[in-house]
DNA sequence: TAGATTGTTAATCGATTAACAATC
DNA sequence: TAGATTGTTAATCGATTAACAATC
């Protein structure tokens, strides 16, 4: 890893769009791929690509180009998806139920370990192979689990007393879809990922 | 409006922000705000608030601050939300069915008004009050009910041949839920919400 | 060797923030 | 008037891109 440079957002972004690239690239078994063929693939220019890659260490071969399988390695290592990260989600409504679902695509060692909601009749039931459990589980399950991201998809008005939660349980990664801002301390990272504001900046763009 | 500044990306995404925080003062009836107190709640700096509205129009008072009404009012103008918006959802596996179903909750003049899939076995079902329909009705039926947005559910590997038909049919901005990176013409806004990049990238902040 | 491609520096471009005159 | 807050300019900061020596 190493060059102690301040990594951006906008690298971090773009290290797991390079990562699924790459993946691909494994499968129909392409072992080596320069930052020119990355960049036309994947709508990023070339020295961006070199240059976020660079950020972490030397990974390319003048005049040949990346092995693919080593820089695969070294992107999980730098996103520490080499062991497999937990996540909670918050919230078994309509899309809680779409993501958990879901969650034998996330593989690449990301699962869904533990879903809660506030809702007693919730409580209890299955859903994708896990048990609804009350928010008063919470804290203790995060613990036991070992859980380090969040996925929040409460509505909005619960947002943030389950931010909240989550963070005094000690989670630093969340991901929200409820449509509103929600404060965290600086060392807890939030991404937004809420429908209707996404489409409303997309609204903008209309003729 | 005017001010004929090339308008920011960065800019086109805070300004929904913008407008459900002054859509939330309208319901608790507060007629007035500062870019101080929006920025307070919504972690974005006040300079950057005052500097964003500016580029659009001189929208506040000196000395008192924003009338919360106008605003909002000005807002939906800029985004174009005041007309209806009709969008297309293409993909009725689990979350598009959660979408869809979200649809209620999308309001301030956006609509799912059509819904696709290429499963003979789910076209023809009811869906949010929508029929499912197939693949071949797309352009038809997004020109006859002028739908303007898509969003896409498809599995990664059919969602270039739907973005490819969608841009066809005249649509002009896309938000993806398919975790893969899609190519459009230069006119065709994408926006990405893949649950696994999003979730990759919270990862590289752990520790 | 000739061609290709990296890693890196320098140049450019763009976005954020601070500061303050204008003014309600 | 005094206090508050905008709109805007200038300063800062950061991110992207071009260019090219190094080298496989």
């Amino acid at each position: 890893m190493a060059k102690h440079e301040k990594i951006s957002e906008a690298v971090v972004r773009r290290l797991p769009i390079y990562l699924r690239y790459l993946s691909y690239l494994q499968q129909v078994e392409v072992t080596t791929v320069s930052s020119q063929q990355m960049g036309r693939n994947l709508d990023v220019n070339p020295a961006q690509i070199r240059k976020d890659l660079a950020a972490f260490g030397d990974f390319g071969k003048k005049g040949i180009g990346y092995d693919v399988n080593y820089l695969v390695e070294q992107i999980r290592q730098i996103l520490k998806l080499t062991d497999e990260i937990r996540v909670a989600l918050v919230g078994a409504g309509n899309l809680g139920h779409a993501i958990s679902n879901y969650n034998a695509y996330l593989k690449d060692n990301m699962r869904i370990a533990a879903i809660f909601d506030s809702n007693p009749n919730k409580v209890g039931n299955e859903l994708a192979g896990l048990t609804i459990q009350p928010l008063d589980e919470l804290a203790e399950t995060i613990a036991a689990k070992q859980i380090k991201l969040a996925i929040i998809t409460v509505p909005a008005p619960a947002a943030q007393s389950v931010c909240d939660l989550l963070t005094q349980a000690g989670i630093k990664g969340i991901l929200n879809f409820a449509p509103t801002t929600i404060r965290a301390p600086k060392d807890v990272r939030i991404h937004y990922a809420d429908v209707t504001s996404n489409l409303q900046s997309l609204a903008y763009y209309l003729t």
